[in-house]
DNA sequence: GTAACTCAGGACG
DNA sequence: CCGTCCTTAGTTA
């Protein structure tokens, strides 16, 4: 997470900015040990994910590990992801990658999947009107500030979301209008997908993050869909497998 | 009740 | 600078 953007989005970071949506779905079950290292392009200052579910309701099953995929925004721009930056135009289309992670999953990659100049509107919006916080959460036993900020939007009579310890108030989608519209946009390019909650999140500068994380939370099902847009500079998306621990061996979890 | 988990942060190599 | 390991105690499986 590198991406050094404060509140001032200077031209030049606008000039090098594209939206982008991806998606994975399918149960993910896998045993191997090695490590994939997707580089997604996100964006830093305003990263937003779109968590689905054609799954809700549902009994969690409890499919400890289904989702073995930790996704990280990096603290850092890697050399590699500085050279990978094409040069930006706002005329460019979408481009649309599938990458199969194998076990029934796969990951849609869509660059600039908004025109230019709609992602930056929709990215003064979000950073205007959304009514952040950054609160404390849990992990390993330390409470800490979350090092970003977030809001939580849901359709009505969803299960409370709850993650390290911390339960996010639920906005409504009729609450911020242009998130519909953001939705729609999903839809339109991700024909049958259904979402019912949003985790926004919003990264101030380079020492703000998200480390590595599941998203295998019992309320999205045993196979979870998500969709995450980012807005904002670029940023890396990182994926990787998790260690698997069929044995009843240490886990490392990541 | 017991096992497993961890959406951070620090230490280490 | 970078990736990996380890932590740690309350909550959930």
């Amino acid at each position: 997470m590198e991406e050094r953007r404060n509140m001032n989005s200077t031209a030049a970071n606008r000039s090098n900015q594209p939206s982008s949506v991806g998606i994975s779905d399918g149960q993910i079950t896998n045993d191997e040990a090695e490590s994939l290292h997707k580089k997604k392009k996100c964006s830093g200052h305003e990263l937003k994910e779109v968590t689905g579910s054609d799954t809700f309701s549902d009994n969690g099953s409890l499919n400890k590990k289904r989702l073995h995929y930790h996704q990280e925004d990096q603290r850092r721009m890697s050399l590699t992801s500085l050279v990978a930056v094409e040069t930006p135009s706002s005329t460019d289309a979408p481009t649309r990658r599938t990458i199969d992670l194998g076990y029934g999953s796969d990951l849609i990659y869509i660059q600039r999947f908004l025109p230019f100049q709609q992602s930056w509107t929709f990215f003064d919006y979000l950073d205007k009107h959304i009514p952040w916080t950054r609160p404390t959460i849990r992990v390993f036993g330390r409470s800490c500030l979350q090092p970003r900020d977030t809001c939580y939007v849901a359709s009505s009579g969803l299960t409370a979301l709850v993650y390290s310890g911390y339960q996010p108030n639920a906005y409504l989608w009729d609450d911020f209008p242009p998130l519909k519209e953001i939705l729609d946009a999903i839809y339109k390019v991700l024909p049958g997908s259904k979402f019912n909650s949003l985790l926004l999140n919003r990264y101030k500068g380079a020492s703000d993050y998200v480390a590595w994380h599941a998203d295998d939370e019992k309320i999205y099902g045993p196979t979870p869909e998500i969709a995450s847009v980012s807005f904002g500079c670029e940023r890396d998306f990182v994926l990787k497998k998790k260690k698997h621990e069929e044995s009843s061996q240490g886990n490392r979890t990541f």
